[in-house]
Formats: structure tokens, sequence, C-alpha cells
DNA sequence: TACAATTATGCAACATTGTTGCGTTTATAA
DNA sequence: TTATAAACGCAACAATGTTGCATAATTGTA
């Protein structure tokens, strides 16, 4: 039974993380929230939001965990395993990009949570620049 | 036109990540080379082991980075992006499962490269201990 | 409106994973 | 056997993420 709470850092890093178009590291949310609270305090706001399944966790295919709103794929999207990332290897950006529909072949004794479907390439914006 | 080298600790490496049934983080084959070599000579043969194609690398869920030796998806589905991968959330251990048809679904001014698709849950072996 | 309860924060310190530079060693072709 | 480039060890660093604890702030309730 914990009481949320809506502080202005957590307002702050849900905005900027719902106002830009790609998944975002912790590193480019905290480059953002202006220094209005600590770093610590970004992971543990980014922790609280995943929970509360307001945004949700990509790990980049580098390694670095991204975070997206969830609306972008939203709930009974992310339920139903059919989101795709795209994951720049030039600006390392990571992208929602739509639903797919994957068939999965997966020995039943497995039991499934989440499906991860991500692509690596290059994305529209840097193939004008290459 | 690099010689490559075959040498005692890449030997050992590649061994123990081909007998290995599931794949394997850095520290992981670290952990098991006993010392014959520094952890940075670790990274640096993975690294050559990934661009001779002898070994794949593929991020977990939680974002650390494993390898699998490049037969238990072969380099034909490798490049046909047709491999799956299984992230258990209890052992974090990630295994090649098996291939998989993914009728992609992406706007045609992205160019892709590679398709990670990953699947968290619970394996076999941690849901009889639970 | 003030208070109490408990959630959220800041700070410092630490842990893990991965990288770089550079001098030395070693494998391999000739 | 030797020359040469590849591989290595060590130390130092960098990025990302975590933990403990004292303090601050939010929110339901009186």
């Amino acid at each position: 039974m914990a009481i949320i709470r809506n502080t202005i850092a957590k307002k702050a890093v849900f905005e900027i993380i719902q106002s830009n178009n790609t998944a975002m590291s912790q590193t480019e949310i905290f480059a953002k929230v202006n220094n209005i609270c600590d770093r610590v305090t970004v992971y543990r706001i980014l922790e609280r939001l995943v929970k509360e399944v307001k945004i949700h966790k990509i790990v980049n295919i580098n390694g670095v965990i991204n975070y997206a709103p969830c609306n972008l794929c939203s709930h009974e999207q992310h339920v139903h395993h059919d989101h795709l990332h795209f994951s720049c290897t030039t600006c390392k950006k990571l992208t929602c990009i739509s639903d797919n529909h994957i068939e999965l072949n997966i020995p039943s004794n497995y039991q499934v949570a989440e499906v991860f479907l991500t692509v690596s390439g290059i994305c529209p914006n840097c193939r004008k620049i290459l």
C-alpha cells in the first residue's frame, strides 16, 4: 500500500521522456533535468516509473539501458509482446518503430514474460548525413 | 592482411565458450580461464573472436554483453536474422533456443543490419527450483 | 492548517563492466 | 633462427549503476 508521490523531479523526468521521440538513457535524461535533482534520484525515479508501467526499459545493442514512454508502445502491445525497437549504430538512438507480429517458437517449458525485438542498422537521419 | 595468431589464451577462451550451453559474459569467462591471462586480454580476445565470426555478441536484458559460439546459431542464420535468445530473469543465463521466422515491418528508409530477438522469462531449470 | 507518517532525496562511497596507453613478450612466416 | 607484427600485462581511467544513511518533502488526516 505504498503511496505514490508525484514530485517535481519525477514530473520533470517523465515529461522529458514523453516529449522525446526516441528512447533515452539515464545519462541523456539527467543532462536534461538541469540539476533539479541528483543523478541517483534520476535512477530511482526511472525505477519507480517502470514499476508504475508509465515507461519501459529497453536495452540498446551496446548494453546501455534506455527508457521510453509506454504510450509509444501501448501497454496492450507491451503485454502482447509486439513492439519493435530500432537501434542506430551511428547516432546510438533507439527508436520505437511499429508493432510487428512475432511468431514465437519456444519450447513450452520456458515461461515467457516479455519479448524484445531490436533491429540494428542506420536510421533515416544518419543515412542522409553519411 | 593482419596475421591471426592462435594463442593459448585465445584457444582456452574459445574452448570455454564452445563447451558451455548458454551464452557467457566476460566475467564468467574470465572466472573460468584460471588466471592464464589478464582480464583485459579476455576482452581483447573476445573482440577478435567476434571479428573472426567465431563467436557472436548478444546483449542480455540487464545490459551485460554475452558471447555465444556461432555454431549454436549458424552464420547463415545469423545473416538471415533468425535467431532467438532466451534471457532468464532468475539465473540471468542467456540461452540460444531455436530459429524463428521474423517478419519485419520497418519503413524502407531504415537500413537494417542485424535483428536481435530476446525473450525474457524463467528457464526450465529455474522453474523446477521455484 | 498543522501534524505525523512515510516516501523521496542528496551525498558519499562503492561495485561492475568495459576501455586505453604503453612497454614487453611471443607466435609465426621467411 | 630471426625479424616483425600480433598479443599481452599492468596500471590507470571511464561509464554506468547501486547502496546506506541522514535529511527533506509530500500527502492524508485530524
